[in-house]
DNA sequence: GCCAACGTTGGC
DNA sequence: GCCAACGTTGGC
């Protein structure tokens, strides 16, 4: 199982910088309302695993920041308020349908990895994020992904 | 704002 | 179960 994750997130809707000023600099992973993601959140992350947090529509979109897994899959309960963005009639407090996990910063990037340069970057050909057309928002980056991606902060932006 | 890619819905 | 219509995502 996948120890390392990328969680998409529109800066409009919920930043790093939100999350930086959250109380504990933790929140909920709320909203998620795909099937896929929803299964890497329920049965696949645990308590440890880290994540980076990805900026999508965004100027630009790219990964700014590592969070780590800090409450495992549980039930999400914005499914069950009418009030929320996030309602769905389909998803029953006894049998719910969507979950959700707690991610606490760890770190904010000093520079954003821009999609750009992920795709630039060799080691990263397979890496999901930069396959056209994939709007999974949660999903699984391997242990040499991450390590190459955490090798690009420190480093400046390469040439094109 | 455009639109390609993708997921979901619903008629049959 | 098929698949056309529709809605959403997200880069550009």
């Amino acid at each position: 199982m996948s120890r390392y994750w990328l969680l998409k997130s529109e800066p409009g809707v919920f930043s790093i910088d939100d999350l930086q000023a959250a109380p504990n600099q933790t929140t909920s992973w709320e909203g998620v309302r795909n099937y896929q993601a929803r299964n890497f959140l329920r049965d696949g992350m645990q308590v440890g695993d880290r994540a980076f947090f990805y900026h999508s529509n965004a100027t630009p979109p790219g990964i700014v920041g590592v969070v780590e897994i800090v409450r495992a899959g549980y039930p999400d309960h914005t499914a069950f308020d009418p009030a929320s963005r996030y309602y769905d009639p389909k998803s029953d407090p006894a049998h719910p349908t969507w979950f959700m996990v707690d991610v606490r910063l760890v770190q904010k990037f000093p520079r954003i990895i821009s999609l750009d340069e992920l795709k630039r970057t060799p080691g990263l050909e397979n890496m999901l994020v930069i396959r056209r057309g994939m709007r999974l928002s949660v999903q699984p980056v391997t242990e040499t992904e991450w390590q190459i991606v955490l090798g690009l902060v420190g480093s400046a932006d390469r040439p094109v």
